[in-house]
DNA sequence: TGCAAAATAGAACGACCGTTCTTTTATTGC
DNA sequence: GCAATAAAAGAACGGTCGTTCTATTTTGCA
């Protein structure tokens, strides 16, 4: 079960191994090696930012070259998306997957998922800045963005729900209202870690995840948790 | 006291009535009309978004007649930084301040930022999207919007220290914890709504804020509330 | 090793960008 | 109303953009 929904087996570096059919053309390697270029500058200066030469340069080729691989600059932005997807369920939602249902899952899809978009301040999240920058641009890419969003959304909002089932929120908890309030806090620690640069960020967002289980939560004190403490050992800044 | 800080005296309208001295030019008239079309660009396709030749042909002026009176690019995104700041003053902060100190008045910015930033829909929030836009990229724009959103996340601040000192919120309540999660709540509102286009999501703010106030509150029941009721009159969407 | 096919380079295109300069038009103060 | 001045238009600049087309190089396979 609960695969987020892999993009179609397009540029994923290579299938395990495939047999002796199909070994990876040498044009699909470079193809995901100028996708990897394109989200690492995608994250600094945006989706929008994103310019065919200015990743030829990165890649030491000609713009056709670049060009070539994907036919559209949309197309470009659109293999980006998928790339970011991938890496986001590698590094945030399957490592979650192997917590247990209910509230340690959901406890560790919170903090990867707080890693993955700010701990790391030197690069940001296309999941935000994509919303901002399409929020008025309907087309493909746009879809594409908010798709993975709704996805992982999605899987956010399952993991409370096991959650409550398990008994360990209140039983009349609105799953819905309960990821609408820690996607804000994500978002909050985004905006105060990134733009404004406000030390204490990260402790901010842990209060808030732990007054939330506290809010919704079946215990009347709030839940100990040994692998992800609240209040985390003080780190020095950001 | 406490206004929050007015821009230099350059582009606003003009001063309530400055005597025979120096009635306002002709020119300024037009910049400020300028100003007015590029806010209205800025806030549907971004601060970085906004193009002189596209603001030109808005105005049915001459890119180079639009130039003059600015002098650079930059000057004209600050220009409608500073614009944007006026606005926010008059629609949320000033009718704030005549609300009662304490609980009343930080209920009322709440409201009425909500509304500003996200409930007319069709147009997004400069302090927002641009935080997305220049958080990579240094430089006086940046500069003006992070002073901007400072100013104003400074009288959140003021607001909850003095609905501490008033008895209506725990007397150890951490008021940038406070700050931080309500901004959490705008953050969500803006991106479910404008990006995702979730129903709800006003209602879900809503909710969000009055369990921040249940968390912080000095009374154990939730504290009633005349004019922003917690729960709106189920308003039909969004 | 040689040949077809795939991958890349290179040059050029039209469009738009911000900016500068010069000229024309509109406004102001007397 | 006229002269001084401010405001706007117009044309042009170098630059970058995404895209197209045609060569050239590199690769994969028999």
């Amino acid at each position: 079960m609960a695969v987020i929904s892999l993009p179609p087996a397009d540029i994923r570096p290579l299938a395990p191994d495939a047999g002796p059919a199909k070994i990876a053309q040498k044009g699909q390697q470079t193809k995901a090696a100028i996708v990897d270029a394109a989200l690492s500058l995608a994250t600094h200066i945006g989706l929008e930012g994103l310019s065919i030469g200015a990743l030829a340069e990165v890649m030491r080729m000609s713009k056709s070259g670049v060009f070539a691989h994907f036919g559209s600059r949309e197309e470009l932005q659109i293999s980006v998306v998928r790339e970011y997807h991938v890496r986001f369920e590698q590094e945030v939602f399957f490592p979650a997957l192997r917590e247990l249902r209910g509230l340690p899952r959901l406890q560790a899809m919170f903090h990867l998922w707080m890693h993955r978009t700010s701990a790391e301040i030197d690069s940001g999240c296309i999941y935000i800045s994509g919303a901002v920058e399409f929020d008025d641009r309907p087309g493909l890419v746009r879809d594409a963005l908010a798709e993975s969003v709704r996805i992982w959304l999605a899987a956010m909002h399952r993991a409370v729900v096991q959650a409550r089932q398990a008994g360990h929120l209140q039983a009349d908890a609105d799953a819905q209202q309960v990821v609408f309030e820690i996607h804000g806090l994500i978002l909050a620690l985004h905006y105060d870690a990134r733009f404004l640069q406000t030390p204490g960020s990260i402790t901010r967002a842990h209060r808030g995840f732990a007054n939330i289980l506290t809010r919704y939560g079946e215990a009347p004190s709030p839940i100990a948790t040994k692998k992800f403490p609240a209040k985390p050992p003080s780190s020095k800044s950001a």
